[in-house]
DNA sequence: TATTGGATCGCC
DNA sequence: GCGATCCAATAG
């Protein structure tokens, strides 16, 4: 069944770790596409220096401090768009940037997306997911409760989740070291960077 | 208006 | 380990 916005509407770590094991869905014009969620990090509001909110809204950022349940998707190096979802209550802003995915349907229009075979690499990765999903910032703000991007739950729990920094904010300070990323241990889709 | 640096990736 | 590559935030 599909998350609700009560399930984003929560402590932005206790979202990270349950979106562990759920399948991020994209009903395409040309098929749908789907992964299992298998690694995140938390980013946790205005006071946590890794999160772009911690410079205050912005153009950019704005949609992280409006209602949770929604996508905020931004581009980022020249080059990579990543993928969030926007959590906490309305005017908090706080998200869970989406790290890694399983690829489960749609594994044809991944490849395509990615010219790239590799079932292991597909999405092995914040930008590669947004490129294998064709994701850009046009699709940033979208309602995740709505029928085009959701997130549902199979039923699927992860065994065992590991925990441990997140990637790239060496910037962040006293935040750097918060042990806010989470994946499914021992699975073989994570991104390179988490080992 | 100009400058600077970034929640990355893939190949060297 | 490094270059690619460009948007957006900041300063002036």
């Amino acid at each position: 069944m599909k998350l609700l916005r009560d399930f984003y509407d929560r402590d932005t770590i206790i979202v990270a770790k349950e979106l562990l094991g759920k399948y991020f869905v994209k009903e395409a014009k040309s098929g749908r596409l789907a992964g299992k969620i298998v690694e995140v990090e938390a980013y946790c509001g205005p006071n946590d220096l890794a999160c772009h909110a911690s410079k205050g809204k912005t153009k950019r950022n704005e949609v992280m401090f409006g209602p949770p349940g929604y996508a905020y998707i931004y581009f980022t190096y020249g080059l990579f768009h990543m993928l969030n979802f926007v959590t906490e209550k309305e005017g908090y802003p706080a998200a869970v940037l989406i790290r890694a995915l399983e690829p489960k349907e749609g594994l044809a229009i991944m490849k395509k997306n990615r010219n790239l075979g590799d079932i292991k690499n597909l999405c092995s990765g914040p930008g590669k997911i947004t490129q294998a999903f064709k994701l850009t910032r046009a699709q940033n703000g979208l309602d995740l409760t709505e029928d085009f991007l959701f997130v549902e739950d199979r039923g699927e729990k992860p065994r065992e989740i590991v925990t441990t920094p997140r990637i790239g904010v060496d910037y962040a300070k006293g935040y750097k070291d918060k042990p806010w990323r989470f994946y499914i241990k021992g699975n073989q889709f994570v991104s390179r960077r988490s080992l």
